[in-house]
DNA sequence: GCCAACGTTGGC
DNA sequence: GCCAACGTTGGC
């Protein structure tokens, strides 16, 4: 059991999006990433917590909770000639790139904005940050129990 | 919209 | 294998 965090953009896709999934479940595709790809592929594992971070808006935040149901397979949207996601350089005999599927979980109370985080020292070693623009990270048990309880105080 | 950080590409 | 050029991310 481990804890990661996902960065998307809302306008693309947000947590709300993922809560109103018929079904609730999600592949998270279209990571392009050689390092979060390596997470998804090697580590993230069925029943691992996963916050959601909403980017490239004007109070970025952690907005909730998904879990990770199926871990990583290959990304199907790279062998998509029509896809914006397709990878000409991916095969299905050598997939380069990896997804996982969520399930919703749970919005904050109170989203977790990137200034609070920056504001409590005990996460000052997120790579959130120490301003990695990883789109896959992983969080350690102390981050996810402080952050999820900023979230619903 | 700007721009710093940083990942990727490709010529050599 | 180096590194300049280029593209993307994401906070502000």
């Amino acid at each position: 059991m481990a804890y990661w965090l996902f960065k998307t953009e809302p306008s693309t896709f947000s947590l709300e999006d993922l809560k109103n999934r018929p079904g609730m479940t999600e592949h998270w595709d279209g990571v392009r990433n050689y390092q979060a790809r390596n997470f998804l592929r090697d580590r993230i594992k069925a029943g691992d917590g996963v916050l959601i971070y909403h980017s490239s808006i004007p109070e970025p935040a952690v907005a909730g909770i998904a879990e990770v149901v199926r871990e990583g397979y290959p990304d199907f949207t790279a062998l998509d000639p029509e896809s914006k996601y397709f990878d000409p350089k991916s095969s299905p005999e050598k997939p380069i790139w990896y997804m996982v599927d969520v399930r919703y979980v749970e919005t904050l109370q109170r989203a977790v904005t990137l200034e609070r985080i920056k504001g409590n020292p005990l996460l000052a070693e997120m790579p959130l940050v120490k301003r990695s623009r990883l789109s896959i990270q992983p969080v350690t048990p102390e981050e996810w129990q402080i952050i999820l309880s900023m979230g619903r105080a």
